[in-house]
DNA sequence: GGTGAAAAGCTTCGTGT
DNA sequence: ACACGAAGCTTTTCACC
C-alpha cells in the first residue's frame, strides 16, 4: 500500500480533528469531495486508521493524579505474563501497560486515579495482590508539559507499506 | 456543573466514538435527539470534552520504536525548565512528557521513532544537547499490552464540578 | 481525479406533554 | 426536562466525463 503527500495530509488533518466533514476536508487537501472520500474509505480499510475517539479533560473529571509504574515479576514465564496482563487490563484505572528493557523493571503502567487516597487502595487491594508481582516502583506525574495524540508523518514522503 | 447517569452514558460511548451521529447517540442512552444533542454541546462547552481525534496505527505508520526517556536537569530553576520544554514540545516525535517524582528524573518523556537508528540521532542531535540535562536514561517498549484513551467515569455518580 | 444530480441522513426548530 | 414531527440543510453517493 502506497501513500502520496495528499494521503498524509488527510491523515494529519484527520488526527486534530476527527468529526470533519468530508467536503471541508477535501477543500483543505484540494480535492473534489469524491476523490477525497474514496481516500479517506482506503486509508480506513487498510487498517492505518484505528478509530475515532473523544477526548476528556482528565482533571475536571475528577482524576488528579497520574502515576508511573515499574512493575517486577519474579519469574518470566508465558503463565505468569499473561495471567498479569490479563488481570491489568481490567483495571479501567490503567491506560498504558508495556513490556520494557531496561534495569529493574519489567512492565512499565500508567494509570489514572482521582487521588493519592484512591492510588493506595489501588496498589494494595488490586496490583500488589497479583501473583508473581515482586516489586513495585511508583512515580507520580506533578506537572503534565505535552500530551499528544498525533504521530509524526513527516517520514512517510512517498511510497510506505 | 452536575453530571446525571446520562451524561456519564454519552462521554463513555463518545469517549470509543466519536463519530456517532446524534440520532444513535440518541438511541443508545434512551433520549429523543433534541434533549441528547442539547447534553453533548453542554458538555463540550463545559470544557470537559477537549476534542475529538483520529487514531493512526503506529506500527503501520512505520514507527517501529517507543521509548521511554528519563531527563535529569542540572539545576531546577525556571529558566532552565521553561527552555528545555519549549524545546522539547517543539519535536514531533515526543507524544508524551511529564515533570515527575522519584528517585532519579526531573522529566519523563515518551518518544516514538522509526527505528533504533533514527532514535539516536534524535538523542545526540537533539536532547542531550538541550541545555541543562545532565542526565538521560532511555527504556524501551518491548511490547505494548493496553493502551488506553478512555478514562474511567465510575467515580462521578451524580455531581462533580 | 472531476462534475453534477439524486438520495439519504442528520440537525433543528416548533409544539405539546 | 423530554417527546414528537416536520422542515431544511448538509453530506454522501451514485453515474458519467
Amino acid at each position: 500500500m502506497k501513500f502520496d503527500r495528499t494521503d498524509r495530509r488527510i491523515l494529519e488533518i484527520m488526527q486534530r480533528d476527527a468529526r470533519i466533514s468530508n467536503l471541508e476536508l477535501a477543500e483543505l487537501v484540494g480535492l473534489s469531495p469524491t476523490p477525497c472520500s474514496r481516500r479517506v474509505k482506503r486509508l480506513e480499510e487498510s487498517g492505518l486508521v484505528r478509530g475515532h475517539v473523544t477526548l476528556l479533560d482528565q482533571s475536571r473529571l475528577g482524576l488528579k493524579l497520574t502515576a508511573y509504574i515499574g512493575i517486577t515479576m519474579d519469574r518470566h514465564t508465558p503463565d505468569r505474563f499473561e495471567a498479569f496482563e490479563k488481570e491489568v487490563c481490567s483495571y479501567p484505572e490503567v491506560v498504558e501497560c508495556s513490556v520494557v528493557t531496561g534495569q529493574s523493571a519489567d512492565y512499565l503502567l500508567k494509570a489514572v486515579v482521582a487521588d493519592m487516597e484512591y492510588y493506595e487502595r489501588f496498589l494494595l487491594g488490586k496490583l500488589t495482590r497479583i501473583p508473581g508481582v515482586t516489586g513495585v516502583h511508583s512515580s507520580f506525574e506533578l506537572r503534565r508539559v505535552l500530551q499528544r495524540t498525533a504521530f509524526p508523518l513527516d517520514h512517510l514522503n512517498d511510497g510506505q507499506s
